[in-house]
DNA sequence: TATGAATGAGGCTTCATTCAT
DNA sequence: AATGAATGAAGCCTCATTCAT
């Protein structure tokens, strides 16, 4: 094996064990609940030491952002591939259904938003992260307006189509995890398609004012 | 003063000095985010010293408890008045406005929430908490059902609307706070319009299936 | 006995605690070199818990701080009393001793204050040192010119006598405590006459450009 | 090339890279401060591995050390190229003029040596430098004795001649090197004059006792 | 020989909680 | 009842050194 082929091999694994911290200290942070995981406690679910974990990442900040990022990054993909593809319709299934797939890890991003923020940590990073976001939502912006222009959706500031559809995607999310009323729902899925029915509908063109 | 009045009168003091107590950590909780905010800081505000405050509470969670259930109880008191008036129509209204006014707030208790349910911590007033909460939902469910049968509400499960209404309440709130949507709504008082008027209708008979 | 007394003893007892930290800090420093030594080492020898060092001092840095302050604190006494007395001549030779009696501790100082600086620690505290010693300078400085307005010392730039002064005094501790050049004078006593005769000396009128 | 050749070049790269990293470890730890420069750092600096480094040293302490060493096989070979001149006088100010010319570097030392020996590091190596050391100072010793018997140099122990040099030069050193005392002289060269004619002069016979 | 990923002991600091006054 | 000094467990992070490739 040449050296170039061995450098190439040690950087592949280097970021494989990067991936494998992520994914440790995700699965953590959902078991046990963010503030009752410590760094040492990933390490040792990834099999390696504490300080094998600063290495890959600056601070315990950097792993929260490095998550968030990548959960954004997934999105970037979906509408990539949307995008790509003819069937525009999709999309807001698609995006719905993901938002709302993985409620604890989304709600887990959502706390963690708000704890790096308040400790202005990793700055740079948090700009990344918004910046994805904004791409991310260029390309939500501009599907909706297609579909207003084809008469599909009411003629609003697609940020408001949009922006609604966040917050019920958001607020199911919210719902689902919450230990109250999980509960009181039985047939998720029914409910869900309930509340979905609604994210479709509420923006279609003819809905509002009546 | 007699012995009576004087006790009464301590009393009374101490019951002002736990609203104190409370008043100040919420509102250091919002200020500062409440992972920074440390019992001592707590006391400093209210004036007195750190070991007081463990005379009116055992732990720093059953502060956070107590808030919480302070929250919830406000809520019973708008079901309160509203049930003693005859204007049920009132309700969605209030009880969506409630849940919008103060989004910091309702946030703050969202992840303490989290919080204090994986510290397994005084699991009485957690229950205490859900127990509120589930007479409120009682309430609630009560006038919807009252709603479907005058024929207002399109006929589904109760628990339906008002998941939905939840949601997208929380969802709102949500979306009001985060940073990133924050800087794309420009007239957010006419984005809430919209947004209420889905809640509003979204149950609304005939509307679904559409 | 009053509230105010029992508070005063109190505020007395804190700042004796103050002083035994202190103490034993620089005690340590001394003994094992300022690297070696932990603040759980401190905490140790003073018989208290890690925590309370962090209720007098902020970090480890301000105590290096304040000990070098309690140095040139001493140093200003010792030029107050002076200044009060008619003596001026005992400067030189107090000023001189004081600063070659604990060549350790002054050595001490002199490699805390380059870590500190490097460290760019306590910025305020550094400030303290700095206007203290500023404020010892110019005692020093209007003695020298008094004595050179009697016609005592040569009359070249006062700042220049006290420099060469502070130099021979600084090489001196430097030359007591090198291990090396310590096993070579083995009268110290004898030897330190000769040297604090020619900082006596060096500054003379007279004495200069033969 | 022969193998032997290739050995010899193979030998002379391996020296030159010694080089190469203590030079860097030197301009590092005058930069940042000896506690703020890592293995790695150097390394970083040299282009090379942090593990190439202990091919060539064992420890840190011994770069540390060796760097020492370096400083004072300088001072060796000032001697040896005096020794060999007949001008003897020149080393006084020769000697002098090496002590303060590098005052970063010379407190630095300063600084090491006490770390080191805290350490308790490396002994054969301190034991090395101090046999160089004792070395030097027997030259110094052998020519201030020629100097008092040519009648130069007032008849004390030799010793207390090179000390007094010794602790002027380290005192110079400390003061051009004291960010407070660096703002009190304005003219540098000129108040160096004024010192080394004090170094220079504080020996002369018929100094004394005036 | 050169490398750099991995290690883990060890340091600093925080803060909820206790308890003697 | 009120206080606040004291505590120490616990967490984050650093870095000299090792070792498999």
């Amino acid at each position: 094996m040449g050296d170039l082929e061995k450098a190439t091999r040690r950087a592949q694994e280097f970021r494989q064990r990067e991936r494998e911290i992520l994914d440790a200290a995700l699965a953590l942070f959902l078991e046990e609940g963010e503030d009752r995981v410590t760094v040492e406690m990933i390490a040792d679910r990834v099999g390696i030491g504490k300080g094998t974990i600063y290495k890959h990442f600056e601070t315990k900040n950097e792993i929260y952002l490095l998550l968030m990022i990548r959960y954004e990054e997934e999105l970037a993909d979906i509408f990539q591939r949307i995008q790509e593809s003819d069937d525009k319709e999709r999309l807001a299934r698609e995006y719905f259904r993901f938002r709302i797939s993985e409620p604890k890890r989304y709600m887990l991003f959502d706390r963690l938003e708000h704890k790096v923020i308040k400790d202005h940590a990793v700055p740079e990073l948090v700009d990344k992260l918004h910046r994805i976001r904004a791409a991310n939502f260029e390309h939500l912006q501009d599907i909706v307006k297609l579909r207003i222009e084809e008469g599909s959706l009411e003629d609003v500031n697609p940020i408001y189509h949009i922006c609604a559809a966040w917050a019920l995607a958001h607020g199911a999310v919210g719902l689902m995890e919450s230990p109250f009323y999980q509960r009181l729902i039985e047939d998720k899925d029914d409910f869900l398609d309930f509340l979905i029915d609604i994210g479709i509908r509420m923006g279609n063109k003819g809905q509002r004012g009546r």
